[in-house]
DNA sequence: TATTGTTATACTCTATAACTATA
DNA sequence: TATAGTTATAGAGTATAACAATA
């Protein structure tokens, strides 16, 4: 049978993954913890609740990732200048390394997907690509508000 | 700055893979689980070595999934034929059920992201995800290739 | 000797609930 | 009262290594 579009962007999803995880090739940070890097690059310092919010999990999970980024020389807690129940999370220089590393390695990962397709199809897969993340966007909205009237 | 089409594609990907934890809604079964059973689905009944490779696990983790998923009723484990070694893994009527609905849900689902991209758009797009679905598969054998000369 | 699947052990990520120290 | 982050506890997934049964 062949492959489906949704096959496709399955596995493009998941090749991408693989693709971004080994592109940092010195290190060996799990996942999770390159997105908690990742975000708190372009966040600069912040709390661990803020922190939380942007990678949708839980403060124990947060705890747990800025615990083992401590260890590794990863970032650093600072107290929180105008909140004594808050901690300021950020990157060390090491990190900072690893992260402006990772966004050129990003940069030429996604110059380098736009010359894979045909010149003449180029235009026409960029409008496609948004418009089926829009849908899929515009679905697990609708399913979250349905999903609070439920409660 | 605008999202470039990396973003777009790690976006997709990950907003593909919550739908299709949500589309079955009757379970409560894990992506790693959910996965064993796809593959089972199109293979039919192997053993657990077999399914370790196609699931990219080792035979360890295997042992874990097929544990749980007898637990829960979706598979069974049956003597193999001919070598007394290995153990046979086949799914339940259970999971068959489960599995049917999953194929319709993704058909579905992959009819509603063509439908997302505007017509004139739609082969120029489906052309695009091939080309960067294959770049990216070349990517990675060639990086498997460098790989095992390194060692 | 090699292979199949297990037990033993350990690490990572996740979640909920109870707790503390602040606000 | 509510919030920030912790400890306590548990479950799921993954990996390596050693092992028994079988090929």
């Amino acid at each position: 049978m062949d492959p489906t579009i949704l096959d496709r962007l399955l596995a493009i999803g998941s090749l991408l993954r693989q693709d971004e995880r080994r592109a940092l090739h010195g290190t060996s940070l799990s996942e999770p913890r390159l997105q908690a890097l990742w975000v708190l690059h372009h966040s600069g310092p912040i709390s661990q609740q803020r922190l939380a919010q942007a990678l949708h999990a839980t403060p124990r999970s947060v705890s747990g990732l800025i615990d083992a980024l401590e260890r590794s020389g990863h970032v650093e807690r600072s107290p929180h200048p105008s909140d004594r129940r808050a901690v300021l999370v950020s990157l060390t220089a090491l990190a900072v390394d690893l992260m402006v590393r990772m966004q050129d390695d990003r940069l030429r990962l996604s110059e380098s997907l736009r010359d894979a397709v045909a010149p003449e199809d180029r235009d026409a897969f960029e409008r496609g690509v948004d418009e089926v993340f829009w849908s899929l966007n515009d679905r697990h909205r609708t399913r979250s508000v349905q999903g609070r009237h439920q409660h």
